[in-house]
RNA sequence: UGGGGAUUGGUGUAAUGGUAGCACGACUGACUCUGAAUCAGUUAGUAUAGGUUCGAAUCCUAUAUCCCCAGCCA
């Protein structure tokens, strides 16, 4: 259904594309071409769990299907190569791709439910004298590929009969070659420049159970050949991967071509997403887990989905970086900074404020009635009206934060300091009186009065006070662990230069506290939802470790600090 | 001269012969009951050398640099 194209100025129907491969299909469309929509497909090997780079090809895939009424995408599991898989990862993708808010409706599919059709084919390929049964070993085959700069050479076996290939390739479906005797290969060039052209491998014997097949196959089609078909068989219109791909592109086109498939689905390249400080290579990614480097694949450390969604991060905040990398074709490193900025983007606009003492001072205002304490009103999200208000307990007896005190402040420190007046949030003005030490001369608590005229935090003689403090009842605040994390790496591009990424290992990504303190209302925290730990940063309740006894909460992110930044000088 | 791809501020990405723009970061300042947010501003770019043109990031020529390819992995 082509829409007649108005050339009148006034029809801009919709904003222009936002990359080249959108660019593409806008040309494309306007030229009458997918009259039935547009149709995509994100085909994950499962094999591994997902991690941010496959959440821009996901944002991509879905986005653009979706962009493209009547436009659809697929979720299909490129299962070829059963020593490697497990349906383990199949449901573990299928809710990562869920939880970032796409649907692939009916169209979930296999490369392996393809299989029969596969082997049909390649049995069309023999019979029109395309593809040939190979009988070398692996090393003569690579002995006979060539290298970069020379040709290979002909197999002695490539020129058997179309009625010599059918039939051993039927034994070879049949079983009765063990592993690495034979080998399907497509009828090429063994002089291409192009090494993907050289004869290529379409099928290998593997004579071991597939996890959805089971053993009714001891022979399963490589990548190149199973996935162009499985992607004409879909009616696949554009078929996005990375630039690594490139190189197939002409025996992708290929195998289509020689099949006469009666579509042809483009396939266009685009870069993958690297992210600085982080690894995204399933190899790499495999090591740490079982390396012991991170507790799991879900560590809130690990730029898996699964592990951004345990360290806080929201799918909208996901999808919204992929929309502000962009798609080209060009390498490179994207700032995990990005990434932080749109989660804080949203969490400053949906996120309620708590607070919260990571390392408590205690505190006691000397003025403050023995015995008595009263409930404070707390805005619950500034940029929330419609939030509301709660109420937080205060009593004599507090806990601040240990930063925000310094016996011998500098100038541009803002906060408490002996004979210093600053606010308690939403509390009081108080005053540092005193401030006691143990023996080994760390201040462990501080006396302090507070102005009754302060209550609620403003006073009435309009005087002001330049910092304001966060803070927690101490006989009210709930104790709370706490996982501050930080990159996982020190090194923008862990492993580059040929080092060994485990060297880049941040000592320091994780440190745990065990004694902090937050108010009450955070005792129904819910993990999934976020909060902003006032002055601090956001926080989640850990959905693996926590428990009603016992509340754990991950930072996700710290707040922007300019502080910090401040006092640290040209610290790391 | 194996083949393929790429090159725009620190980072990512627009501009397809006509004002080099946007975002992140960094830095200033304003404001502030979060040193947050918000607001205002500053910073900084077409890899190099030629050529075509009134005009070049864009077209042409050469050069340089980086990435990918020699799995019966995907």
């Amino acid at each position: 259904m082509t829409t007649a194209e108005s050339t009148s100025p006034e029809s801009t129907p919709e904003a222009s594309p936002r990359d080249f491969i959108r660019t593409i299909i806008a040309e494309e469309r306007a030229a009458g071409r997918h009259p039935d929509g547009v149709v995509t497909r994100f085909p994950p090997e499962p094999n591994g769990y997902l991690h941010i780079g496959h959440a821009k090809s996901i944002c991509l895939n879905f986005g653009i299907a979706s962009e493209n009424t009547p436009g659809r995408c697929h979720l299909r599991f490129d299962d070829t190569n059963p020593t490697k898989e497990d349906v383990e990862y199949e449901a573990a993708i299928e809710e990562d791709i869920r939880w970032l808010g796409f649907d692939w409706g009916t169209h979930l599919h296999y490369a392996s439910e393809y299989f029969d059709r596969l082997y049909e084919d390649a049995c069309e390929l023999i019979r029109r004298g395309k593809a040939y049964v190979d009988s070398l070993s692996a090393e003569e085959i690579r002995d006979y590929r060539g290298t970069l700069k020379e040709p290979g050479r002909n197999s002695p076996h490539r020129d058997r009969t179309v009625e010599e290939n059918l039939d051993l390739f039927a034994r070879m479906r049949a079983g009765e070659f063990p592993d690495g005797a034979h080998v399907l290969r497509a009828k090429i060039d063994m002089a291409s420049p192009n090494m993907n052209m050289r004869d290529p491998a379409l099928y290998r014997i593997r004579r071991v159970p597939h996890h959805r097949t089971g053993d009714a196959w001891p022979i399963y089609p490589m990548y190149d050949y199973a996935h162009c078909l499985s992607d004409a068989y879909e009616g696949i219109t554009h078929s996005l991967c990375t630039l690594e791909f490139e190189d197939h592109r002409p025996l992708y086109d290929w195998i289509l071509d020689e099949l006469q498939t009666p579509t042809h689905p483009r396939q266009i390249e685009f870069a993958r997403l690297n992210v600085s400080y982080t690894v995204t290579s399933k190899r790499k990614l495999l090591a740490l887990v079982e390396e012991g480097h991170v507790s799991g694949w879900d560590d809130p450390r690990m730029n898996t989905i699964r592990g951004l969604r345990r360290r806080g991060f929201t799918p909208a905040s996901v999808r919204r970086f992929c929309e502000r990398i962009g798609v080209a074709k060009r390498d490179g490193v994207v700032d995990w900074a990005l990434l932080e900025h749109t989660l804080r983007e949203e969490l400053n606009v949906t996120a309620p404020r708590m607070m919260g003492v990571l390392r408590p001072l205690k505190v006691v205002i000397e003025n403050y009635p023995e015995d008595q304490s009263e409930e404070l009103e707390a805005i619950n999200n500034p940029e929330d009206p419609a939030a509301g208000t709660r109420m937080v307990p205060f009593g004599r007896e507090l806990y601040i934060e240990q930063g925000d005190f310094m016996e011998d402040p500098p100038r541009k420190f803002f906060r408490l300091g002996p004979g210093r007046e600053v606010r308690l949030r939403y509390a009081y003005f108080i005053t540092c009186e005193r401030v006691i030490k143990n023996d080994a001369g760390a201040v462990v608590e501080l006396r302090c009065t507070y102005d009754p005229a302060t209550r609620g935090g403003s006073a009435p003689d309009g005087r002001k006070v330049k910092g304001t403090l966060h803070w927690v009842a101490a006989d009210a605040a709930l104790p709370a662990e706490v996982r501050l994390y930080d990159r996982l790496f020190t090194e923008e591009n862990p492993g580059g230069g040929g080092r060994d990424f485990r060297d880049a290992i941040n000592p320091d990504s994780l440190e745990v506290i065990s004694d902090a303190r937050v108010e009450p209302a955070l005792g129904d925290a819910r993990a999934g939802v976020a909060y902003q730990f006032e002055r601090l940063g956001y926080f989640c309740l850990d959905a693996v470790d926590a428990s009603p006894e016992h509340l754990v909460f991950n930072r996700t992110v710290t707040l922007r600090d300019s502080w910090a930044k401040h006092a640290k000088g040209g610290a790391k």
